[in-house]
DNA sequence: TATAGCGGTATACAATAGTATACCGGTATC
DNA sequence: GATACCGGTATACTATTGTATACCGCTATA
């Protein structure tokens, strides 16, 4: 069978798109990247994780761990304890984003070293 | 220097925030990567853009083209022939993308193929 | 008994993103 | 002269996302 990379994509079209899509709906919205980014850490709960992330209302956080769950990114374990704990953890799969992450890293690095080098002699010719 | 991995992400932790937010940005809202991928086969013009991606509306190929030009991820070249010819291309950042949607293509079809070993006990179960 | 922390939910609202539809000037074709 | 293609823009609207604020039952602590 042929390798998964986009110049196979002629192969299967619909499920690569598909498979991209998911990816991308893993990072949907304002949130899921600070709140997977701080499940890169380890389990947390849901206060610490709100206090992790500047500005995040409650709502939008249980909203976001809901749909993360359904999507089998992140997993919920509750403990009996009184009051209970609960307690959000990355899937196998969840940490696996962390390559995902990681693409997009690089390319924003070398992307802002491209521009960068790209404004500089504009940036002098205005000064100069 | 070390390498800008996500466990160096404490050594500058602004700058790696922001790469990441740039990647996430150019893939930002409902056609960007639509577009991205129609670019990633080759420079085209607008008209041929707007038919290979489906219910796209030129308003919205429009703005995208635009924030994608602003960005640096695409280039905008227009054609002294009358009527004026207009192409895009990806530039040689844009093209790097394909680096981060690979990333993104093997992640969800791994997590495709597990969620699916996860759901066919259960799938099994309720048709027994 | 009052206060604070936990893990959230409810309601109402504001802001952003996307859609529908029509139209523009220029040119080549029928 | 009418129609169609090119590369878009204008206006008005709808839908989706995100915010603000207040509150819930439960428990441990002062």
């Amino acid at each position: 069978m042929a390798a998964a990379t986009l110049k196979n994509i002629q192969k299967c079209p619909t499920s690569y798109v598909l498979a991209i899509q998911d990816t991308l709906n893993a990072f949907q919205g304002k949130w899921k990247m600070p709140i997977i980014g701080t499940l890169l850490f380890g389990k947390k709960r849901f206060k610490e994780i709100e206090r992790e992330i500047p500005k995040i209302t409650p709502r939008m956080l249980s909203q976001e761990l809901k749909d993360l769950e359904m999507n089998g990114i992140i997993s919920r374990t509750v403990y009996a304890t009184s009051p209970v704990t609960v307690e959000y953890e990355l899937t196998k799969s969840g940490k696996q984003l962390s390559k995902v992450v990681e693409a997009m890293l690089e390319w924003g690095l070398q992307h802002r070293r491209a521009n960068m080098l790209e404004l500089l002699p504009i940036l002098q010719s205005k000064t100069a």
